[in-house]
This record gives C-alpha cells, structure tokens and sequence, in this order.
DNA sequence: GTGGTAGATAGGATGTATTCCTATAAAGGA
DNA sequence: TCCTTTATAGGAATACATCCTATCTACCAC
C-alpha cells in the first residue's frame, strides 16, 4: 500500500504545484477533511503553526487548488467559500450563524444533473449547477422562538 | 378600471413609502418590466433623467422596495444583483458576459419548491431556495469555439 | 394654505474582501 | 552547487457596500 500517494506532498507533486511549506500547511489544512473556508479562516488557522504566511499567499494557494480540481468555490452572503467536498452535493446555510452544511443530493451517479438541465438551456454550455437553502438552522430556529 | 392603483405613486403608497422623486425614478426603471440589475446599473441608469441621485439613496431605495416585495435580491460573481422578477424561478448566468436570464421553474404552483426539501432540513426553517446554472450562454459559446 | 415633524437625501467617510504589483526568496532540476 | 523558474510577503490599489450626519422635503394636522 502506497501511503505517499495519498500525502499532501505527493498531492501537490501529482498537481505539478512545487511543494512550499505554505503550501503544504494549506493543504494539511483544507484536504485533511470535508469542509466549508473563507480565506480569511485559513488564513487565521495557518498563521497559528505559519505565522508570517500571507493574506496573498493563501488566496493564490486556494486559487491553485481549485484550479486543480481539489477545492470548489462557491458564494454565499457576498463572501467567497471554499469547499473540500469535491463531489457534487447541494448547500443549505443558516442566515443567522452563517452555518454552512453539505446536503446529500438525490444523484445516482457523480455526473448526473440535480434536476434535468431546463429547455431554455438547451444552447448553453453548463458547466456548474449551484442549489443553496437560505434559512434557519435548528439551533438558531430554536433562539428566534425565544 | 382604476389604473391609478398601478401607477409607480400607488404602488409606493400602498407600501408605506412616502413618494419622492428618486424613488419614482427607481421604480418607474426597475418595476416597469422584468429585469435584473446592480445598484450600479440602476444609477447610472437613473442619473441620465435626474443627475443629482447619490448612490446611498439607489441602496436605501433597492433595500426598501426588496423589504416591501417589489424585488429580490440574490448574488452572482460577488454582485449583488436586484431581481424585479418576483414569482419563484431559477437563473442561468454566463460566466463570461454575465448575462443572467430566467429559467421557467417546473413548478405547478408558487408555493412549491422547485425540489423535494431534503431530508437533512426537516429541523430547518426555509425561507429560500436558489437555484443557478453556470455556463456560456450561446453567443459567448460560440465565440470560445473560434 | 401654513407649520411642524418624521422620514429621506446627498455627500463623504468608513470598512472590508479581493486583486494587483514588485522586490526578494526559495524550490527543484542540471 | 548553481541557475532558472516560480512562489512569497507586503503593501498598494480597487471595488462594493454600509455608515454617518447635516440638510432637505413629503405630507399630515391645523
Ligand atoms: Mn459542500
Ligand atoms: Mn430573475
Ligand atoms: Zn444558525
Ligand atoms: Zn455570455
């Protein structure tokens, strides 16, 4: 079993993209799991263990790995999120605590569509579909009936 | 046939919104048909009959009028866009000259959602679903095809 | 009509997320 | 080890949205 196939080090290799300390920390950071960044999150959890890395620095290393196929982008309330979740799935997030969750979307097959590509799309060239659920989130649905 | 109740100055009145100028001038231009703007376009836009408008008062306007149900508003590329569209429908939005147009959702009736709500947001309170497809639209196509 | 008041506007200051620029530093191949 | 290419840090620049406040005005009561 070849483990170093699946390090950040050799994920970068296979990417083409030098491997940098700063680098390396984002992707430790980002790829170890499942889940929803800004930059500046990343940016705050890197500089615990790096901490003269840059603002810049981690905007282009996001850049990259998306890039690369190794993070998606999406928006939501005007700020840019990264997702490590790969795979297509669908959002919903809290308008109030800004919890962002990965829903399990009815797709039997990676490539299939959500919901069948509308008529009037016929002549476009698709290339994402986005689906997001605005609301309130248990916890805070349980706070605003205070 | 009193057409009066749906002129600009009634349709102000009957939200509450005391009828001035620029209001008028913003909502003779976005409510008079379908459309999707940016603050921007709607106060270079205004600007043209009523020099004088401030930015401030085109975003005070647009938030009031989105309050009252005149508009929606929803985000694409990091804008904020104003939709004068407010029956539910989706968006497909070209990634490349920004075109956004309206999608005629399969949805029998208003209410509905255009999909089942997932399970995982049985505890959630909804208050919005969105729905974007990403893409070219046909004419940028065909000039990325060149 | 007039006057008073709550609400609206203009203009500028402020905040903030993202991109751009550039000199320096470092990765990795020869 | 040296060299070339690429990455990085830091700061400037941009762009959008919001906040602040003095002035103005729509409109209601009289
Ligand atoms: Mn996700
Ligand atoms: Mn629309
Ligand atoms: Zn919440
Ligand atoms: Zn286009």
């Amino acid at each position: 079993m070849k483990t170093s196939n699946h390090s950040p080090t050799a994920l970068l290799r296979a990417h083409g993209l030098r491997v940098t300390p700063q680098r390396l920390a984002v992707a430790e950071y980002v790829l170890r799991k499942p889940m929803h960044v800004t930059a500046r999150i990343v940016h705050e959890k890197i500089r615990e263990s790096y901490p003269a890395i840059s603002m810049n620095t981690v905007y282009l290393t996001l850049g990259q790995f998306e890039r690369c196929g190794l993070l998606n982008r999406f928006e939501v309330h005007g700020n840019i999120v990264f997702d490590s979740n790969t795979s297509p799935h669908d959002h919903a997030c809290c308008n109030r605590c800004g919890a962002i969750i990965d829903l399990d979307s009815p797709r039997s097959e990676p490539s299939e569509q959500a919901a069948p590509l509308p008529e009037q799309l016929r002549q476009w060239q698709i290339k994402a579909e986005r689906r997001i659920w605005m609301g309130l989130c248990p916890a805070c649905n349980a706070e605003s009936v205070l």
